[in-house]
DNA sequence: TTGTATGCGTTATCAT
DNA sequence: ATGATAACGCATACAA
């Protein structure tokens, strides 16, 4: 156990060859201007001393980090995960390097971690922001810098951001209709905090196709919430003291899940005296029984659609004028938990 | 969309006042030698400018990054976010950032990582190394210049190191224990690569208890995978061959849960033919049916631990003389997947 | 309490 | 093809 060594710099690599040190400098970018036969002396030497570049001095000089932040809610999940492999693949292909951050669904979180990240300098940041954020300036002062930012999954009202993300409005319909041929008729929704654009487009997903199906709205059918574990015990609470039941659209899978096994253990069935349709398709979902009928959304697509976009804008060589969406297809998986054989099916 | 700005730095603060650079710099840190209401004026005019100090040319000037690494093979695995919890949290208490990152099980993108958090100046590394992981040099080498550098979950052999572990061999021992309690005679282990010391203390645990149970040991029981989806259901396939097999003790749950599903497809019943024990408590296995009896780790204690040993390795509070370990208590939890109702249990 | 001068390690712009 | 020198933005030892 050696103690803490000075680390070796290309000045030390100078002084033991002769060379100076913005030769070395060349060198070991490979700069097409260094003889070869110099070069390899100089990787020598540099290997010999355990010589490794100091990053923060090569970004501050040439103002360039080469790396990109990225925030999601929580790295735990399936969709943010997948996300997250999408991006770091396409930043792979670049030469960037990803940092990734959790905001823990909390905007003071979000606040400190956009912070640091710029204080770090990076090159731009994608951003899925947390349940939490209603109030946007903190992005959008960055924004307005003309910092690269660009927004996936919850969409930013603010303008001129590029908002990536899937189409929620058209997955809620297609979902909840699918409950609706399976023959429910008093369906409940599962919601998130409408103070976001996801969510409010879900809910509106699921409304349209009520509607269009001439089935009424009604307005003790939507639980709001943030769509915990717990709120999925909550919501199949109030779901036994509403018989006429039988059907729910919920926002996310972990609700769902949540609610449908308070539910069996309370004595109803799934499917057959509720189906359930969820939201995300987390790997729990195919597992569990009744497996899960939910919505596959198109994690590393996004993330590579989000990433390259950021990638052009850094570059400059895309024009960022007023707002920009990338929409996604995502995909309804149809599972055991609608899986009814009811007549309404075969009319 | 205004093209993106130059920004400020304390030269311009210092200019717009007429204070000197230093002065400012001082004020920004807090410093007690500076008067108050030049603090005052200071703050203000950083504001107004949209001051933000530049962490690049502050960690280069002090050689303190106040940065940490953590590499985890994934971060979608619930131990792993588990882990990166108790460290964020510690971190956060010590004004510590963390950059997170995935080794997605390969030596290359180990490698590579690290390297880039030693570019960047971290001040210390915690590392769950990964499956491929055989040769310690790239681990080694930096250990020896003295560099702050801990291993949690995975233990690395290399001398001087500092582990923080769960006790793999008794729950191994406990978790096949339990089966043998709940009558199996014959067990299969899922192991991972024995290369990692990990998983030999896993399979040690698994027989130590055959043998104090004098159960003899059998080779052709021990299915040595990576532990992915697939080796569940290669797994299952192979114990369909073997008609005795009553009992699998798995090294984590995925692969346990995969192995359930394929052998419940092709008739079999667990735990009433075959009883299953996993290791990780993973959310799915709580949900999946029949809930799986398996081994938690506390992830987040364990992050809280690790990270507080580096701290102290950084700050130099802590000598490192030889190797360590420290132990955490993993847990059994017993659900469905073990309930068997057999003679031999109530003899 | 504030100012002056210097250097962290690198790269870029000159010059040779 | 290589060398000399300055500068990136900040923090600190020293001076006033």
């Amino acid at each position: 156990m050696t103690r803490k060594k000075k680390k070796a710099t290309i000045h030390d690599i100078s002084k033991a060859l002769g060379f100076n040190s913005s030769t070395v400098s060349r060198a070991l970018n490979d700069s097409p201007l260094i003889a070869d036969k110099t070069k390899k002396i100089i990787l020598e030497k540099s290997k010999e001393l355990g010589y490794q570049r100091n990053s923060l001095a090569s970004k501050l000089r040439t103002n360039k980090t080469k790396t990109i932040g990225v925030i999601v809610p929580r790295i735990a999940r399936h969709f943010c995960s997948s996300v997250i492999a999408g991006i770091e693949e396409m930043a792979f292909d670049k030469g960037y390097d990803v940092i990734i951050c959790q905001s823990l669904e909390t905007v003071k979180r979000e606040k400190k971690l956009l912070d640091t990240l710029l204080a770090n300098r990076v090159d731009g940041v994608l951003i899925a922001i947390s349940m939490e954020t209603t109030n946007f300036d903190h992005l959008e002062n960055y924004k307005n810098e003309g910092f690269p930012l660009l927004f996936f999954d919850r969409p930013c009202d603010i303008e001129g951001c590029t908002n990536v993300v899937i189409d929620d409005f058209k997955a809620s319909f297609d979902a909840t209709e699918h409950l609706i041929r399976k023959g429910c008729k008093n369906i409940v929704h599962f919601s998130g905090p409408k103070t976001l654009a996801l969510y409010r487009n879900r809910w509106r997903g699921y409304r349209a196709a009520l509607e269009k199906n001439n089935i009424p709205l009604n307005d003790n059918y939507i639980f709001e919430s943030k769509l915990m574990e717990k709120d999925g015990v909550i919501g199949a609470q109030k779901i036994l003291s509403l018989p006429e039941v039988d059907g729910v659209f919920s926002a996310n899978d972990t609700t769902a899940i949540s609610a449908m096994q308070y539910l069996k253990k309370n004595g109803k069935n799934v499917p057959e005296d509720i189906a359930f349709v969820g939201f995300n398709n987390e790997p729990m979902s195919a597992v569990f029984a009744p497996s899960l009928t939910t919505i596959h959304q198109p994690g590393f697509e996004m993330g590579r659609m989000a990433s390259s976009l950021l990638f052009e804008e850094i570059d400059g060589t895309r024009r960022v004028k007023g707002d920009q969406v990338k929409v996604l297809n995502p995909e309804l998986i149809i599972r055991d938990s609608t899986s009814k054989h009811m007549l309404s099916e075969s009319i």
